[in-house]
DNA sequence: GTCTATAGGCCGATAGAC
DNA sequence: GTCTATCGGCCTATAGAC
């Protein structure tokens, strides 16, 4: 990966987060990435292989956070983790999650079988635990992440501790 | 309002909500329209002002929804219905509805103000019912409500009725 | 790998007739 | 109110030199 490519990537990640994808025009990536707009099409072919490139690096992500808590042995320790979750994004990431959620939202490109493994950890966790209905618990905790996700990354939510906590304890891990 | 004029509203709020504003030209708009390009710019200046037009329309149909949840009395009632809101869209109104959300998205155009006065009520609500942090459960309950809608807008939540009944007992209402 | 120059198409918007 | 015709601009993508 030369420099020249990175900075495309980073530019785009940008502009594209901030401005949405289709608003995005290619010479303005170019401008921002200091680089002429043909480099884009030598490297990416296409506009959209510059978004499929940055979806590819999202979904490595995606896999690098779940992990531990799949790999997790107590059930109460994965709900706790997985709520702690949204809360854990550091603040320069914050421009790359919510192109993610953009795009989710934006449907096409959401493929929703690559979050099966954590929700059927969290069945597993909620059934350990004793709740009634632990499929649907497994599903109504992963919107709630979704939904205080959507919260931190615009900025919206500024007592994030406090609700941490209060989340924290609502499930009582 | 006339004829030609209310066809256009229909086709853009059915382009828009399924391909997005910036990608549904005007043309295809006048095209399933049945009319001229020309009109649309006649009747709406330009092609903001359609979304503009559909936008307005919107608003009245939130006010119209939220309106008896402000009226309700009973703490559990209040609480019950604004849970029950997401299930209970009409499938013709599913494209009206998932346009609303893109936008709410994709920037701007989101004005959160426009919901104090529910977030108001429930935290009343919650309050009254005896909830330790009734402020955060009134946040949390609204945002989610986005979050299920949007499942429920694009088909992802089969099993609605049951998972209404699971929010209802969760929340003991 | 990178740049410059430019093609080619589509799109929003306007003008003017009916 | 509505249509046809058309323009100017922007945007993606390619060609070709270095």
């Amino acid at each position: 990966m030369t420099d020249r490519k990175e900075k495309i990537l980073e530019s785009a990640l940008e502009l594209f987060a901030n401005q949405g994808y289709n608003a995005t025009a290619t010479n303005k990536i170019a401008k921002k990435a200091g680089v002429s707009e043909g480099l884009i099409f030598r490297h990416f072919g296409n506009k959209k292989g510059l978004l499929l490139a940055i979806m590819k690096e999202a979904e490595r992500r995606v896999q690098e956070i779940v992990t531990p808590i799949l790999e997790e042995s107590s059930a109460a320790a994965a709900i706790r983790k997985t709520i702690e979750l949204p809360f854990g994004v550091p603040k320069e990431e914050y421009d790359f999650w919510r192109l993610q959620f953009k795009i989710k939202w934006n449907d096409e490109y959401d493929n929703p079988e690559k979050m099966q493994p954590l929700l059927d950890k969290l069945v597993w966790a909620f059934s350990q635990l004793g709740f009634e209905d632990p499929e649907r618990e497994a599903r109504l905790l992963v919107q709630y992440n979704d939904t205080i996700s959507i919260e931190i990354l615009r900025g919206k939510l500024v007592d994030q501790e406090a609700f941490k906590v209060f989340l924290l304890e609502k499930y009582q891990v």
